[in-house]
DNA sequence: CTGTATCCCCAACGATACTG
DNA sequence: CAGTATCGTTGGGGATACAG
């Protein structure tokens, strides 16, 4: 249950109205959210495969990264028809595209200012 | 005291050695890190200046995430001479400098993929 | 294969009070 | 003016077990 007047859930929204920055940084600051996205990108797109890809992540966790960025519009769940048990592809959407090269950005940035 | 060995602990190095995108994403993702970043950069670059700008920010949380910066090498501390009690001011570095027009595409990212 | 349910734990946020 | 000390609270990560 969320309290929704804890100082904690204001200064929430007093970010969120200031700069959409926040609601970007917000998206991408789970654990393994952006690392979740980049590994989408390179054709990991199966439950499984993420699991693999990230050797020490656990279930529980991977799919509620998983819901959160769906949620979010960057991904989307994909059926692959005519598989037993129903397999699922994840899908990059078009925001979740655009944001691959800013997250390339900041990769560069610490490579460059160590 | 942290625990060095805890699933925790090995999990954020496990993404720090797989990518420079955890390392980078760590030092923008505090709660107000990234607005503090940017309203210096707009001018607000004393301590009581930022508190103003962040209303809702205590004391305890501005100088952690001051410090937490500027261990990173995004800002530095410059004492103005000649002032009583001492004025401390703080500066972007070159490093901090060049994270700004990340963070502003993060910020169109959102304008433009809501 | 792709998840969900449950419970535990701690790092980080925040409030209050105090300091050079 | 620019912080630090202390302590309470909580959101979200993690382990284990179970399910469609």
């Amino acid at each position: 249950m969320h309290k929704e007047n804890s100082s904690d859930a204001l200064n929430r929204r007093f970010l969120f109205k200031k700069c959409e920055l926040n609601t970007a940084l917000n998206i991408i600051s789970g654990r393994w959210k952006a690392q979740i996205i980049h590994s989408i990108h390179n054709g990991h797109n199966r439950f499984h495969l993420l699991q693999k890809e990230l050797t020490n992540i656990s279930e529980p966790v991977l799919g509620r990264q998983l819901k959160e960025i769906e949620t979010q519009g960057i991904i989307i769940k994909k059926e692959i028809p005519e598989t037993t048990p129903t397999g699922i592809e994840y899908l990059l959407t078009g925001k979740g595209e655009r944001l691959i090269p800013i997250l390339d950005n900041l990769c560069n940035w610490i490579k460059e200012n160590p």
